[in-house]
DNA sequence: CGTGCTTTTGAAAATCATCAAGTATAGTGG
DNA sequence: CCACTATACTTGATGATTTTCAAAAGCACG
């Protein structure tokens, strides 16, 4: 029997820690995640507080605003962020996958809202177990400083992309940050091929993400396509067949 | 004799360790700093690394892409932290004041360049020892991870200002962040005054912060003042009259 | 093979940028 | 002390990119 908890369709009800054995035994994403760095003791302990969950696509998991009881990791799938403004305009700060974390505010309040886009597994920590383990583990506390400031470096991209860039560089930047780093030691003969790219999101929430309308994206898009920097097989999956190209142009050369 | 080191005004040489006593025996600024919140042991081992510097306005302190061998925080004046394109391009993705703290990148880089925009007081602390400290200071780190947080919330905000808010709703939130919050405890009655508040950057700067030109923010300054909401007193000296309806328009609605 | 959705494309409108003067201010030197 | 210069800021006119409004084209699903 899984240990996964599938969600209700209504909104945002709190995990409840349905727990059994733990679910990190048979995970897949902990070369990816924080977790996966810490030693046997604090990862036993990560371990014994945490638990799965399931949610399907569009669906809300946290609120801006909400006070903050749970930690997420995800798993498989994709969550975006964003913050609303009162007339209902949408930023999205960013897409989480496979290895993300979000829910470790400053205060005790979300700041920013999550949804899935993709049908999503994530797994769960109560904040109260999870800051008794960081006051004890200072290789927790290291990791997810280095995450912090890692998101800090990847917020001030975006914001030279949001204040600065084009409409063109900045969805040149999009595609071209999408593209998956192939392993080390992965074969050199795939590097020269034009890399195919997947975009789970909407054209809406790709505007929403670079600060733009999707009519805009999509004219980019078309653009790209025309001048055969991109290839299309269907909206959600494409071919950046000149990747160098939309390189310079995400770069504002 | 002072351990404030003037800065030659040539860019960017890395400030030499001249020490002497401690620069923190006498230093105002430990409340709003990192340093202020240590216990006497680490906050002993970081005075010994510490040395002062003192800069010159409009003078390069660290370029995007150095190695970060140096850690600053704040004293005095006011710092501006930015990335370009190579067009030349600006964006400046925030302003550093009093008890500010940088030069802690996840790699070995500096992400964003930093430039004075007052004079300006820093301590600096290089990065080997730092490190080291780091790495036996639980509290240190623990208090470096919460400002890292309130850095990825301010970055959020500036996303959600540079990819959905307009010019004027930018240069209301600009403003009303602006004003200094008063410390618990003081007089009410001030509370309801007209605040003022210092602009030491420049239009240019603003404009550069904000996503905009120069012309734009100065017409937005033109508009708030003929309906009433601020008043100038020379280009950098503001008072917000109606800092209930500067609120408003910055929060979008 | 409709029906409803997302995406694309087109035309018009708006905001903001650019280009260009003009004004104020501070600093300098006579 | 005052004129002069340099600089920053403001204001005006024009223009371009992007948004808005609107409709058509794909696509998935029943």
């Amino acid at each position: 029997m899984s240990t996964i908890v599938q969600a209700s369709n209504q909104a945002a009800t709190p995990p409840r820690p349905t727990r059994t054995a733990s679910p990190c035994d048979h995970c897949t994403s902990q070369d990816a995640s924080f977790c996966g760095a810490l030693e046997g003791q604090a990862h036993g302990r990560l371990a014994a507080i945490v638990t799965g969950r399931s949610y399907p696509a569009r669906q809300t998991i946290v609120q801006e605003g909400e006070s903050a009881e749970w930690l997420f990791n995800v798993l498989s799938g994709t969550v975006k962020l964003f913050r609303t403004l009162p007339d209902g305009r949408v930023q999205i700060i960013g897409f989480l996958g496979e290895g993300d974390f979000m829910g470790l505010p400053p205060a005790g309040l979300y700041e920013v809202s999550a949804e899935t886009v993709t049908p999503v597994d994530v797994c769960v920590f109560p904040k109260r177990s999870f800051d008794r383990l960081l006051g004890e583990s200072q290789a927790l506390e290291h990791r997810l400083f280095a995450m912090s400031r890692d998101e800090v470096v990847a917020a001030q991209n975006h914001m030279l992309l949001l204040g600065r860039k084009t409409a063109q560089e900045r969805v040149a930047t999009f595609l071209v940050a999408r593209v998956k780093q192939p392993r080390c030691g992965r074969s050199v003969a795939l590097l020269d091929t034009a890399p195919w790219i997947d975009l789970p999101m909407s054209r809406m929430e790709i505007a929403d993400y670079l600060g733009l309308t999707m009519e805009t994206v999509s004219r980019a898009f078309s653009k790209f396509k025309h001048q055969g920097l991109i290839a299309l097989d269907g909206p959600d999956r494409v071919q950046l067949m000149r990747l160098d190209r939309l390189r310079e142009i995400a770069a504002g050369a």
